[in-house]
DNA sequence: AGTACCACCTGACGGC
DNA sequence: TGCCGTCAGGTGGTAC
């Protein structure tokens, strides 16, 4: 599931299966997630080639071929990759299936169709079209604070906005703002430099290890939010009772006692 | 110009 | 059991 450390699996998954053999036949289950490209181009351009490489900005996965066009998948909300031989393993919401001349097949499964299948010439020009912000592992401390300074919006709508950083949604952005201590709806603008930093700490610190854990949050540290929201409600740090709130449209998870007020 | 909100799609769950 | 409303880890377009 896909915000960067989801997305980061999958391309460790694709990496360690899906490179360098030749695909003999891609099938498009949903035509109606291609972005601005045919069936038949697709086809065209994945049929009889092979993946070569893969790279990742935020959300989104650039599978490079040996032609030089990329794959770009995008996951939305239920997205992810599986490979496999036996096609009784096929999974239920297949929306492109990729068959390899080794008998083996990647599917990427989509239930709720919110992800994007695209083709692109270069990485950099893809993200600059979509105006994507600066990979969250990538950026460096004073780009972060350059990201979150020029807003009116809360502190978890900035880290979300794909715009400013690329690659944290809903989850993370609220185990991002627990392990620091902050507020959701704290104004973005209104934190002073400490708490920007300690942010930006929490910040590559949870995504780091949440792609250590495979992006499983059995495996998650035991003072991590993200396994407690929607089970017991109990804040790992205090004990207290987990509360939520609407920001931007999304709920978000917080411990009222360890995150202060918003004001 | 910048931010908030709905639509997009499908399925799971709880209440009646 | 069945129907309905609500919600879900995302994002583009649109309305303020």
């Amino acid at each position: 599931m896909p915000e960067l450390p989801d997305v980061e699996v999958s391309k460790q998954y694709l990496d360690a299966t899906s490179l360098h053999q030749r695909i003999v036949e891609v099938e498009v289950l949903a035509p109606e997630m291609l972005k601005d490209m045919s069936v038949k181009e697709l086809k065209q351009v994945l049929e009889g080639d092979a993946f070569e490489s893969s790279r990742r900005h935020g959300k989104y996965l650039f599978i490079n071929l040996r032609n030089g066009h990329f794959l770009v998948l995008h996951f939305g909300m239920t997205g992810f990759l599986t490979y496999f031989k036996n096609m009784e393993k096929e999974p239920p919401h297949e929306r492109l299936l990729i068959a390899f001349s080794n008998g083996y097949h990647l599917a990427y499964d989509c239930q709720r169709k919110l992800g994007q299948v695209a083709l692109a010439e270069d990485v950099a020009a893809f993200v600059e079209e979509r105006k994507l912000g600066t990979d969250a592992m990538e950026i460096d401390v004073d780009s972060f604070k350059r990201a979150l300074s020029v807003t009116r919006a809360s502190i978890k709508s900035a880290l979300m906005d794909q715009k400013r950083i690329a690659g944290i949604g809903n989850i993370y952005s609220d185990e991002i703002l627990f392990q620091a201590g902050v507020h959701p709806q704290k104004k973005a603008s209104q934190l002073d430099e400490s708490s920007v930093e300690k942010l930006f700490r929490a910040m590559k610190e949870v995504l780091s290890s949440a792609v250590e854990c495979r992006a499983d949050p059995e495996r998650f540290p035991k003072d991590y939010l993200i396994p407690h929201r929607r089970v017991d409600k109990i804040c790992p740090k205090c004990g207290g009772d987990i509360e939520t709130a609407k920001v931007s449209g999304r709920t978000a998870y917080f411990c009222p006692n360890c995150q202060g007020s918003h004001q």
